[in-house]
DNA sequence: CGTACCTTTGACGAGGATCAACTCGGGTGG
DNA sequence: CCACCCGAGTTGATCCTCGTCAAAGGTACG
């Protein structure tokens, strides 16, 4: 075997096939190093594991290397709000860095494994590496304006109109993960796609429905098929405006 | 007069009322005066005109000085979202950095001041003063972190929690600049109000309305006095599980 | 002082929540 | 191996909040 001696270390950001989504993008390979050096590889979550919750002191961000993850805040009254699905290359845990405690829980909704970032460590690497410094803010600044997206569509956008942006908006994360954007499958249960769209479990699941009879998408459980994507773009209220006027 | 020979430099950091809510915040003196010196303070805004259109190429951040804005971005379908209103100490543009050019709009609600902070002395200023990185990453982790709870806010709360929220979140961002956290002006339309909760101009009206009715608060136009903040409270969901249980 | 916009209030209807019943698949224990 | 259970998903019937449409003040600003 040509397996080198600390087999764990075959895990590394030099070597990630999604750097490119994650912290290491345009790092420079002695900068790569000693940012691998500070993160910390772990045993899988399983299932419905947390990897943080709300109240614990900040130790970490965490960085999706494979499975996926809910984060998601409860309020006063109580009940869960989900306020992001997590993918490989995703970053975990930026909401709250302005705090000296995590602001929302974390959990697995498959067995996933992460990267985890020591803040600390993050903090002192950051002041002497400027890209790194750079890419975590980008990093940041991305969230935010997905978040304001978002908003946009919980506030503006029939139900009909939020599923099909939420089928869309998976297709692409998964293109540019290098997986197939036609077909796919949603870690999530359905509550958890109403719960983050705004919507009930009966809603979601009539609207899956009426777009699997209109031929839109297959769905068989977990796994979506899109069939004509070009429509449901046209549902999602993308219109093609510019085709329209060219 | 004592005045200084350049009377334009008595607006500065070093004196700012509400550089604790700003970017300033933990910089010791010498980091102050940098920071100071690649701000830009300009001519004011009167209401109605842009700082920056989405798509025009990134120059600066902006830290309203006075006076307030709104920001808001238009989807493909033309349509107009308000994702945030800023008061003075706010940072706008946090959502474009991840870009080249700025992906929203942000309009002035009155007459009003920025500091206009160029991008790149930003990130050249950051390289050399961990405390000001810091400072900004707190601030864009505060932004995220207020768009999760809006997220929540929108995904499930009645017309009325939002609109009750909405005064209280007012409220407490006037204490915190040192203003009467009991009565306030709104800036802003009904119409803006509606738009940024998701809610119709009409709603808004009935139910600012309705909680006048009840002596919740008083309605003069734009000004309003909050009558019966705890109950306001009680209203936007705020439960105080606490006392119940005590 | 006129015009345009903002605000308020009423009447009505639709979209999605709620309530309820049933199916399906997987895990557990007898 | 099968009975049982539990959670997830689907589908139907009904209800209610809030959006839509309409019209009448109010207010601000040139």
């Amino acid at each position: 075997m040509s397996e080198r001696f600390r087999v764990v270390s075959n895990i590394n950001c030099q070597n990630c096939s999604i750097s490119q989504l994650c912290l290491p993008y345009t790092l420079d390979d002695s900068s790569l190093n000693q940012l691998d050096n500070i993160i910390e590889r772990k045993r899988p979550y399983h299932k419905g594991e947390l990897i943080f919750q709300a109240g614990e002191p900040l130790r970490s961000l965490y960085a999706v290397r494979s499975g996926s993850f809910k984060s998601y805040s409860v309020s006063n009254d109580g009940d869960a709000q989900i306020t992001a699905f997590h993918l490989p290359g995703d970053l975990i845990g930026f909401d709250s860095v302005h705090s000296s405690t995590y602001c929302s829980f974390s959990e697995a909704l498959e067995t996933s494994m992460v990267c985890e970032i020591p803040y600390a460590n993050l903090e002192t690497l950051s002041d002497q590496l400027p890209l790194l410094r750079r890419q975590v803010m980008r990093l940041m600044s991305s969230e935010i304006s997905a978040d304001k997206q978002l908003m946009s569509l919980l506030n503006n956008k029939s139900a009909e109109q939020r599923l099909a942006t939420f089928l869309l908006d998976f297709s692409e994360r998964f293109r540019s993960r290098g997986l197939s954007s036609r077909e796919f499958r949603l870690s999530m249960t359905r509550a958890e796609i109403g719960n983050f769209l705004g919507l009930t479990v009966e809603t979601v699941s009539r609207l899956l429905s009426k777009l699997h009879r209109e031929s839109c998408i297959t769905v068989d459980g977990k796994f979506i098929f899109l069939k004509d994507s070009p429509r449901l773009q046209d549902i999602a209220g993308l219109q093609l405006r510019a085709c329209a006027t060219s």
